[in-house]
Parts: structure tokens; C-alpha cells; sequence
DNA sequence: ACCTGAACACCGTTCAAGT
DNA sequence: ACCTGAACACCGTTCAAGT
């Protein structure tokens, strides 16, 4: 019984990566690829996606997915370089279609267009919420579409130059922003103990080292960010949402404003 | 060597939890707790963040910080619930010093204060930004001083009632939005795979179908999110951010004079 | 009250081998 | 080109036992 456990051995040199599988990373995708397999990377991300739709981010894996698939879980492997690669894959088609037939008007109204149906496409997909800033935060995957509509639309307001750069990055964080700490979900249910113990802090603040936060504590008990015990699911922020949106699009019409008189002196 | 493996039973009943331990969720601190033992939560939640300030939080493992600690992996689990529960401390503890010592002023100034301190915290332990959006959109265990100086200035700039609350989760998201989404990740290093391959798509943006977005081409790659492929340490968006300050300004600006308005018809 | 040893029940990933 | 079997090297977490 000594020497049936070859496994576990604990000093192995890691050998060095091999060279870069196909479906390594982005998707060349040249249109002509037989995909003649009956896996493919498109089916992949979709049942992806559903698992995660179904069971949350942290049951996602690679196990569970091969099964579902009706695949062996190293299968999986041969279209897709990791884990992490996956759950971009299932982002990437989650948000495929905020961008789809953007409808015409001012700018302001198709910069809040582009808000309003990312926070709608991620409510379909809650669970993926934890995933966008950090897989959102630099690529190009994601449909040009979306960029290309953002950035005629501020065109549009007058923005050019650098300026326009650090609008289009205000656009697009104000775009995650919101929705994705909103409906990042509490670790348990409605009244798990955690819930217990978030509401009992709130309720008990010390009006004499916060008055102002005292003086809110009702309004605000499970209707502000960092003093709620409820996801943005089942108790969601429409208002906060919407004053968001008002606040965005005042912002940057002061700025544009402030640009173009510049521009004119 | 067919009896030797009990290991690995397949189907076992799952047992109800055992009734809850000592530190699991809160931190009672009664004040007057011994805290006899050499570890503490204290302690361990800044080895947490030293270890994840260091290593990044996917590498970051419960075994890893029982070595660091001179302690065995069971230890640490007396004093906390679970790994979820680490880096929940180490942000906790890491955001802590964001309220500390407001400066007198204008409450719009005061709000930008606490948006470029969240940054500049945040840049301190970068590898914490993927976190952010999972732990703090709903919990109250962050220094409640933070809000007391949000509700505050807010009620400075005459919001009351629904409005106030609104307000307040506008700032707050604000605070987390930008920065968060600046300071995630890439995956990898400056010219890996992934790099090159973010790039080469910026690079193959058709005039055609995006007329906008080839326009300023050149000026977007690598300087705006979804289309870079640097971290936000090494490629910081500074300009983007101090727009972001502004239109959240100008926006909560014009959002009061609304509401004066309103009031006194 | 606090910590250790040792195991349990998983993971993601690799790799030779199949077809 | 695509997939399987089987293993590797880990995980987080639990639990009886120590002190």
C-alpha cells in the first residue's frame, strides 16, 4: 500500500507552456473554417452561458460544462485555451446585442439608449455581472458596433480630439458602472446571517458620529449602495438608475458647452 | 491496492452545517474580546492583503497565507468563514483610510476628494479591483464614515428625500465605476498573445462599417477601454478620469438647480 | 479558546492515445 | 482534426484530536 499512490508527487519542474493551441485566443474566425467538429466554439459559449445563467459564476467549471455538452471535460480544451476563456465567450455573446439597430434621435437620447440596454441585457444575465469589470476593462472584442455608436454620437455633441477620448471612457464606465455594482449579488439569501448582520449595522449607526447618515438611515436601509442586503435583482434601483442616466448626460452637455465656447473664442 | 483508496467516495450525504463559528460574518469586536491567540483577524486580514498585494488575487489561496502565517491552513479557519471572507477583509482594510480626514470645502469639492482618494487607494492594491464590484455593492461593513461625508455634502447641495438616495448611489457608483474598470486587468503581459491579438483588431476596424470609430482610430487604441490592451497601472486613463469627475459634477449640479427650482414654484 | 494532522471531495489542466 | 481516459498537481473545507 506503500507504492500504489503515484500521484501527489510533489517536486515536478513545470515544463514550459506548448505551442498555442488552435482556439487560442480571440476568434480568427475566417468564415471558411470547416468546423466540422461537433463541439465548435459557438455551441461552447452558448451552453456556457447557460450554465452560468443557471447555477451562478462560481458553480460554473469545465466538469460540469463537458457533461452537459456530452463531451469528456478535456474536450473542451482543444476549442478554448482556459476557464477564464470561457466565461469571456459567454460575456461576449450575453452582450452581443445591446448594440443591435440603435434607434435614431440626439445624441443624448442614443447615449442613454446604449445605458439603458446594457443594464436590461445584464439583468437577463445577473450572474455575469461580476465578470464585466474585469473582463470588460481592456479588449476588443466586443461588437465594434457599440463603440462605433458611442463615439458618432459624441461626435455629434462636439467632442474631438482627446476630449472625445475621455468622453467615449466616461460613456463606457458609466455604462458598466452602475448595472455592474448593482446587481452584483450578496454572497446568501434574503436573510441569511450575513443579511442579518448588514441590517443590524445599518441600523445601528451612531446618529452622534453620523448625523447626516442618521438622519437618512430609513430612506436609505436597503436602497443604497453599501448600506443594502438585497441584490439588485429582487429589490432593483430603477430610481438610482435613472438619476444616473439624468446625471451623465447633464455632465456631458456642460462639458460640451463648455468646449464649444471655448472653441469659439 | 483495491482497498487502499477510500479516498474519493462518490456519493456521500451532504451534512447540515454545523452551527455557526465564531468570526463568521461581522466582526462583533465586542472590544473587550481577548484576541488571546497569536493570529487574530487583524492580523490575518493584513497578511491577506500583503499576500494578494503581491501575488494577485487568483494565486491567492488559504494555504498560501497559513504558510505566511507560521500556521497550519485549519488555523485560519477558526477565525474566518471562508476565502470569500479573506479578501473581503483585505479590501475592507484597504479602503479604510479613503474617509480618514475630509478636508473642509465645498460639497463639490469634497465629492471629487473622495473620488480621487478611492482611485488613489485603489491603485495602491490593484490586484483588488475585480473585487470591488463583488463585495461592495451591498454590504455596510465599510466605514460608515465614508457615507456620513456622501450624505452630507449631498444634503449640502439641497437633495432630500428619493432624490438624496438617488444621489447617493450616483456618487458611490461613480467612486467605484471608473477606477474599477480602469485598474482591471489584462490578463496577461504587455505583448503576450492576447495583446497582440486585442491590437490587431483595433488596428482592423473597417471604415466601412464603423466610419466613426476609424476616424479616431489612432487616437482610441490603447487609450480607451475596450479597445486597449495595457493595464491600468502601466497605461493610466488620467485625463478620462478627471472628465469623469466633471460630468459627475456638472450632472449633480444641474440635478439641484432642478430641484430648487422645483421647490420654490 | 485556539490550533494541528490528516483527510474529503472536489478542481483546472495536460497528455498520450485513440479515431 | 477532433476527442477520450486517465492522471497530475493542486484547491477550499471539515473534523477529530490535541493543548
Amino acid at each position: 500500500m506503500l507504492m500504489s499512490q503515484p500521484r501527489h508527487t510533489p517536486i515536478t519542474t513545470p515544463q514550459a507552456p506548448p505551442a498555442a493551441r488552435p482556439g487560442k485566443v480571440g476568434r480568427p474566425r475566417k468564415s471558411a473554417l470547416p468546423e466540422t467538429g461537433a463541439l465548435g466554439r459557438e455551441r461552447i459559449f452558448q451552453a456556457a452561458l447557460a450554465l452560468i445563467d443557471a447555477q451562478g459564476l462560481a458553480a460554473f467549471g469545465i466538469r460540469g460544462l463537458a457533461t452537459q455538452l456530452g463531451v469528456a471535460p478535456a474536450a473542451i480544451y482543444w476549442h478554448v485555451a482556459s476557464r477564464e476563456d470561457l466565461v469571456y465567450g459567454a460575456l461576449s455573446i450575453a452582450l452581443a446585442d445591446v448594440a443591435q439597430a440603435m434607434p435614431p434621435g440626439s445624441w443624448q437620447l442614443r447615449i442613454q439608449t446604449v445605458l439603458r440596454r446594457f443594464r436590461a441585457t445584464l439583468r437577463q444575465h445577473p450572474h455575469l455581472a461580476p465578470a464585466v469589470a474585469n473582463e470588460l476593462g481592456c479588449n476588443a472584442t466586443l461588437d465594434t458596433a457599440l463603440m462605433e455608436h458611442i463615439v458618432a454620437a459624441l461626435e455629434e455633441a462636439h467632442f474631438d480630439g482627446q476630449a472625445l477620448v475621455d468622453a467615449v471612457n466616461v460613456v463606457v464606465a458609466a455604462m458598466c458602472g452602475f448595472a455592474t455594482l448593482e446587481l452584483s449579488t450578496a454572497p446568501a439569501g434574503p436573510d441569511s446571517a450575513w443579511g442579518q448582520a448588514c441590517r443590524a449595522q445599518v441600523e445601528g449607526i451612531d446618529p452622534a458620529r453620523c448625523p447626516a447618515l442618521a438622519r437618512h438611515q430609513s430612506e436609505l436601509a436597503n436602497h443604497a449602495f453599501l448600506m443594502r442586503w438585497t441584490g439588485g435583482m429582487d429589490n432593483p434601483l430603477d430610481t438610482g438608475f435613472e438619476a444616473w442616466v439624468d446625471v451623465l448626460i447633464g455632465g456631458l452637455e456642460a462639458r460640451s458647452r463648455v468646449l464649444l465656447e471655448a472653441r469659439e473664442s
